[in-house]
DNA sequence: GATTATTTTCACTATTTTTTTACGGCTTAA
DNA sequence: TTAAGCCGTAAAAAAATAGTGAAAATAATC
């Protein structure tokens, strides 16, 4: 058994998609149609993860997403939003209100369920590691609070594409990111580029981040590692 | 070659314009005209990815896609609609089964080619990040996030190539795999190459790994094996 | 609304990996 | 033992991937 998983959703159809998909993939499916009740179900009878829509009939789905990492008793349950591409534009921020992932509609079962699971992993993987907001790596500082990496020369600072990527890999030193992971992580799943972008800010961060920048190591027809510290 | 795009459309004027700017950008191509034959042509020589209309004659394209995706030999080809404007309206629902992504008419060449390969690197980042991360063999440990392999004495740096290649050897201990089979696992299906190089990425990787070089049998006339360990 | 900063794309070069070639040595079966 | 088919591997050739300055496109800011 992987988990159990509260859909909460309005539109039967997908309820059925996802339901007998999330089977198939071993997880043990509950669902409600609207904001009320997912509130209550997730206090009564809480889930390993919940897949909330953003469209709901009555409480929005960004409300509950609130209500939910609001209460103590249900803040630590994983969200991942399910959103239509039109209304994502302006809507985006529900992510910054405590969801852990987004879907972006139309999505097949097999996306749905590599998302979650890859949320799942990432969710053990941090309950050791707590969050901190400096991180310290080769020497330097990486201040999440003031969006700047300190040296012993000095600050230096960063766009938020640049600060992006070096965050992402200290926090992960040793682990390879491929260029697919990298614009899905820090572009989003609705970024349509090539992956010549992904070089030009590795190198631009390279060179801004003098001595640190020698340890972004390329790993040729892979991706892109910050070497490990000794 | 960036994959092989399975286009379900009946319309040739379309037909031909995607069959073209699809294949300047490195893809194969594939076409039929109706539903049938796509979930014929779908389990006989799956592609990576379906273009499927919505106004197919006979069989109606949403029907083709539950088809698909609910056939388990068919159900993980990512789907990526073709709407006309006006339909997309009253059908947007209906669309949000199983689809991947949907593109609505008239659109551009380069709308195309930029929204398959999102869906098909979305697929692969996902993927990825949902790979088991370390196999330990022979006292060694193969560090998949880290796309090194770790010994006592240190880190091993391998190629893309190498590292595919130990992987699938480490992955299933003592079972041999032919040349075909590793060209066919490693390259493709679409690879034709000799098998002399296979011999040449084995005889690089056995030297790069030293001791554990020395388990990467040679099985005369069949293939190779990773020893397994007593 | 203009100005400035950032991001993305493009074009080209540099680098690294992969594939092929060529040939000597090895293994096996009769 | 020996011939015929296999395999190993240097080195060259080909292909793929990465780095980067500069221009173009976007976004942010004043």
């Amino acid at each position: 058994m992987e988990g159990k998983i509260l859909i909460v959703e309005d539109e039967r159809d997908i309820v059925e998609l996802l339901r007998y998909n999330l089977r198939e993939s071993d997880f043990k499916v509950d669902t409600v149609r609207n904001g009320a009740d997912a509130l209550q179900r997730a206090v009564d009878n809480p889930p390993d993860l919940i897949l909330l829509d953003l469209m709901l009939p009555e409480v929005d789905g960004l409300i509950v997403c609130r209500l939910l990492k609001n209460d103590p008793r249900t803040k630590n349950i994983p969200i991942v939003m399910l959103t239509a591409k039109t209304e994502e534009q302006d809507r985006v921020t529900g992510l910054e209100l405590g969801a852990d992932d987004y879907i972006t509609k139309p999505f097949s079962p097999r996306e749905v369920i590599l998302r979650i699971n890859a949320v799942l992993r990432r969710l053990r993987a941090s309950e050791q590691a707590d969050e901190e907001n400096q991180i310290e790596t080769h020497g330097v500082t990486i201040d999440l609070d003031r969006h700047q990496v300190l040296t012993e020369a000095g600050a230096i600072d960063l766009t938020a594409t640049e600060f992006k990527l070096i965050t992402l890999f200290a926090r992960s030193p040793g682990r390879v990111f491929s260029r697919d992971i990298l614009m899905d992580v820090i572009w989003g799943q609705e970024y349509y580029g090539i992956d010549r972008t992904v070089d030009t800010h590795v190198s631009r961060l390279r060179r801004k981040l003098g001595d640190l920048g020698k340890h972004i190591e390329t790993v040729y027809g892979v991706g892109y590692r910050l070497k490990e510290q000794k």
